[in-house]
DNA sequence: AGTTGCAAAGCTGTAAGACAAGTATACAAT
DNA sequence: ATTGTATACTTGTCTTACAGCTTTGCAACT
C-alpha cells in the first residue's frame, strides 16, 4: 500500500529506507483548468482586449495538444468566470466583465451559509453610508439632476408596486456611482441585487413608499451641501428605516423549487 | 441582411411592415449551462448537503437524457462556480463554500476594469471601519485576547517581512469575523486577498511595522472599552496610515506574464 | 458597380465509443 | 480481525461523427 502516497505530501513515515522526495505537483490540475488559467491570465494581463475573438476550439485543441473535449470544458470554466462568451458557429469571444458575476458569487455564499437577509441589509447600509460621503465631495449639478429626474419618477408610480422598487433601485445605484468608486458601486449593486431576491415576495408598505420620496430628496438636498458626514448620515437612517420595513420572513425558500425538485426526481442524492 | 436580429432586442426598425415579436429565449441557453443550473439549483435549495455524493456522470448522463461530454462541462461549472469538487475514479461531492470564490470573482473584475489599489483600499478602509464598530459591541474577553496574541505574535515577527504582513492580514480578519458579520468579514477577507496581491513587491516601511503593532494595541484597547465610534474612528485611521504607507505602482503586471506568453505563443489573438 | 442569392467551408453543440488510470468495494487468505 | 487482492466502478482523455448555425466567398442579377 505504500504506493498510493498522497499527493502534495511528503511522505515520510512509508518507504523510510529510500528518502526521496518526489515532488507530485507536475500537472496536480485537470487539464482543462491548467488550459482555463492559462487563457484567464492572457485575458486578465491586459495583453488581449475586449472584443478579441479566441482562436477556434480545434486551433486550441492542436495548440495545446490536447483534444477538443478538454478545450470545451476549459471554455467552460472561462464563460463560468464571465470572461468569455461563446456563440454557436460564431467562435468565442472575449466579453466586458459584468457586475452581475460578483453578484452571483456573493449570492452562492449568502445562501450556502444561510446569511440572513439583517446581515445583508447592515453591510448594504454601510456600504452606502459611504458612498454618500464620497459623493458629497463629487457631486456635479448634472449628477444631482439625474438623481432628482429619478426620485420624481419614483414619485408618480404610485401604482406598479415592481416599478417603483425597480426606480428605487436605480436612485441608490445611481448614488452608489456617483461615489467616484466603482468597486464601492459594484458591492452595492450586488448588496441590492441579493437582497431583491431575498425579499421578492416582501412588498413595503404603502407609507414607506411617500418615505422614501422625501428621504431622497433630502439626501439630493445634502448632497448638494457637500457636507460628507451629514450625506452619510442620512443614507443610513433612510435605509435603516428601509430595513425595518421588511417583514424578514425565515422560512425563505421553500416551496420556490418543487418544479425542479420534481423534473429531476431521479437524482437521489 | 434584416435577417439578422440580436436576439433578446426588439427589431423595431427592421422589417416595420410585419410587427412580430418572436420570443427567441426558448432553449435559450446550451444544454450544459442548463443542467448546471438545474444542478446548483438543487444544491443551494438546502435540500442536497455539504459532503454528499452526486451520481456519476454517466448515471447524470442518462437521467438528464444527454451525452456524458454535456454532464461533463456542466460539472466544469460547478467546479468553476465553487459548488462541487470531482476526484478521479471517486465522484463528484459537494463542497462547503469558500470565500476564496468571492474574493477571485472580486479580483478578476478589479483586473479588468483597471481598478486602483486606492479604490480598494478606500473600501477595505470603510468596511474594516464597519467591522470595528459592530465588534465593540460583541467582544468577549476571549475574543480580545486572541487579538492580542497575534499581535504580540506580530510583534515578535520583526524580521521575516513576510510573515509580518501575514500576521497583519490575520489581526484584520479575526477582528472582522468579531463583526458577527459574516457577509462582512467575506468582505474584509476579499479586500485583504486583492491588496495582497496587487501589492506584493511593494513592501512597506520598517516604521510602519512598529505603528502597526502599536495601533493594533490601541484598537484591542478601544475595542475593550466597547467604545463603537471610537474603535471604528480608530480603525479607519489605523488602515488610512497604512494605505499611505504603500507607494503603488502603476505599471503593476508588465513582466509577471512573460513565461504564460512564450508558451502560448501560438495563440495569435 | 452594387446588390442579391446561394453554396461551400468553418465552427460550435452534441452524441457515442473506447481506453488508461485511479478509487471503492467485496472477498479471500492469513 | 487484519491484510492483500481482484473486480467493478468512476473519472480523464481521445477519437470520430454529424446536425445546426455562421461566415465567407463567388456567381448571378439588376
Amino acid at each position: 500500500m505504500c504506493e498510493k502516497i498522497e499527493k502534495n505530501k511528503t511522505n515520510s513515515d512509508c518507504r523510510r529506507w529510500i528518502s526521496i522526495e518526489i515532488d507530485y505537483n507536475i500537472s496536480k490540475e485537470v487539464l482543462c483548468d491548467q488550459i482555463a488559467d492559462r487563457i484567464e491570465q492572457m485575458i486578465l494581463s491586459d495583453k488581449s482586449r475586449v472584443g478579441q475573438k479566441l482562436p477556434s476550439e480545434q486551433a486550441l485543441a492542436t495548440g495545446f495538444g490536447v483534444s477538443r473535449p478538454v478545450i470545451r470544458e476549459a471554455l467552460a470554466v472561462l464563460r463560468a468566470r464571465g470572461l468569455v462568451e461563446v456563440q454557436p458557429g460564431g467562435g468565442s469571444h472575449i466579453v466586458p466583465p459584468e457586475p452581475e458575476h460578483v453578484l452571483d458569487a456573493v449570492n452562492r455564499m449568502t445562501r450556502m451559509l444561510h446569511i440572513s437577509p439583517e446581515e445583508v441589509y447592515e453591510v448594504r447600509i454601510w456600504l452606502e453610508a459611504q458612498a454618500a460621503h464620497l459623493a458629497a465631495s463629487n457631486a456635479t449639478e448634472e449628477k444631482l439632476d439625474e438623481l432628482n429626474v429619478i426620485n420624481r419618477r419614483m414619485e408618480d408610480s404610485k401604482s406598479d408596486v415592481r416599478l417603483r422598487s425597480q426606480i428605487d433601485l436605480e436612485f441608490h445605484q445611481k448614488l452608489a456611482e456617483m461615489s467616484g468608486n466603482r468597486l464601492l458601486s459594484i458591492f452595492v449593486q450586488s448588496m441590492n441585487g441579493i437582497l431583491q431576491y431575498m425579499l421578492e415576495s416582501t412588498l413595503r408598505l404603502p407609507k414607506a413608499h411617500e418615505d422614501g420620496v422625501a428621504y431622497h430628496d433630502r439626501i439630493i438636498e445634502t448632497l448638494r451641501t457637500g457636507d460628507k458626514d451629514r450625506s452619510e448620515a442620512i443614507v443610513r437612517d433612510h435605509l435603516m428605516m428601509s430595513m425595518r420595513n421588511f417583514e424578514f420572513r425565515e422560512e425563505n425558500e421553500e416551496e420556490l423549487d418543487n418544479e425542479t425538485d420534481r423534473k429531476a426526481y431521479f437524482l437521489s442524492f
